[in-house]
DNA sequence: CTCACAGTTTAGAACGGTTCTAATGCGTTG
DNA sequence: CAACGCATTAGAACCGTTCTAAACTGTGAG
């Protein structure tokens, strides 16, 4: 699957490009690819931070990060966007929301089995595989309700 | 050690007592000891918030539902007050601040090893015992860290 | 018992992350 | 290419929480 299979439809949205234009044009396509398997239109935005978020290994972000992140990309995508997508992606089940602080909302590009370390000192997450840790003794839940997910947060302090 | 012990102090707040004095008294003087000990200045506000919580079984609060669980007891005592006292209960070790609402902070009067079932649909937390629950092959925590607590967070949903 | 000090409470403003609004922009389909 | 409907945006609104500065009160000394 070439990368050139779509620029048909990616290239309308010109813009100069660099000595990696090649890997550029290869992430806005794998990552319009993305959206559109997820049903998700690929707006020039979406493209943007899907491209970001995707990348490379997992990633965890906070609204505030990634919004920092595509500006110092140079690219202008509005707060409010950033929200919206970052729930239209937990929606489409390519990130998972982890909540390990009262005050800010963390997103994992990570959505598979695993469970987290947490660096209060420093907001930071990072990841635990599902292989390593196991939850047992959980009792059963209250009647009428099901075990949705079973979260674990190890947080972790400067010794 | 009888409630009349200390009455000398706190008489002198007299409010009108109707048929549950004593059972008021004995409530107001064990939140008072309880304050004492944690070497919290034994204030009005203090005692009576220490009286809903720590009267019965273990509790989960959050600032919002505390202040309209005192303001309906017929007490008077501003939000910021109950935001100070939780932080201050924190503090002292009487509470425990649970972190599974991005938008909310719950406190547990049960500071003891156990971990919590969240009913996503009703904001509702349900202790699980430590007893029952084992976590096991969490990783040794990254360099120069070292682990505070692990949180295990049953999310649970109407079935 | 009274005084005075330090810690506490309070109303209301400020704050910060998140969501909403209504107008504009843009991807898609025909 | 046109037009429809979803997406984006700036800015306001929101809401839980924290801050501020002034009034109050528990406490220990005299």
């Amino acid at each position: 699957m070439g990368p050139a299979r779509q620029a048909n439809h990616t290239d309308r949205n010109k813009r100069p490009m660099g000595k990696d234009a090649t890997e550029s044009r290869d992430l806005a396509a794998m990552a319009t690819a993305r959206l559109r398997h997820a049903g998700l239109r690929p707006t020039r935005q979406r493209v943007e931070l899907a491209g970001l978020l995707f990348q490379d290994c997992d990633r965890h972000v906070t609204a505030e990060s990634l919004h920092d992140e595509v500006a110092q990309a140079g690219v202008k995508v509005s707060l409010a966007t950033v929200y919206n997508t970052l729930h239209q992606f937990t929606g489409a089940g390519l990130l998972r929301q982890v909540i390990v602080d009262a005050s800010r909302s963390y997103f994992d590009t990570n959505t598979g089995d695993h469970q987290h370390f947490f660096l209060e000192d420093e907001g930071m997450l990072i990841d635990i595989p599902g292989e390593h840790i196991a939850v047992s003794g959980v009792p059963s839940p209250p009647a009428g309700m099901a075990v949705d997910r079973v979260d674990v947060v190890v947080r972790v302090k400067r010794a």
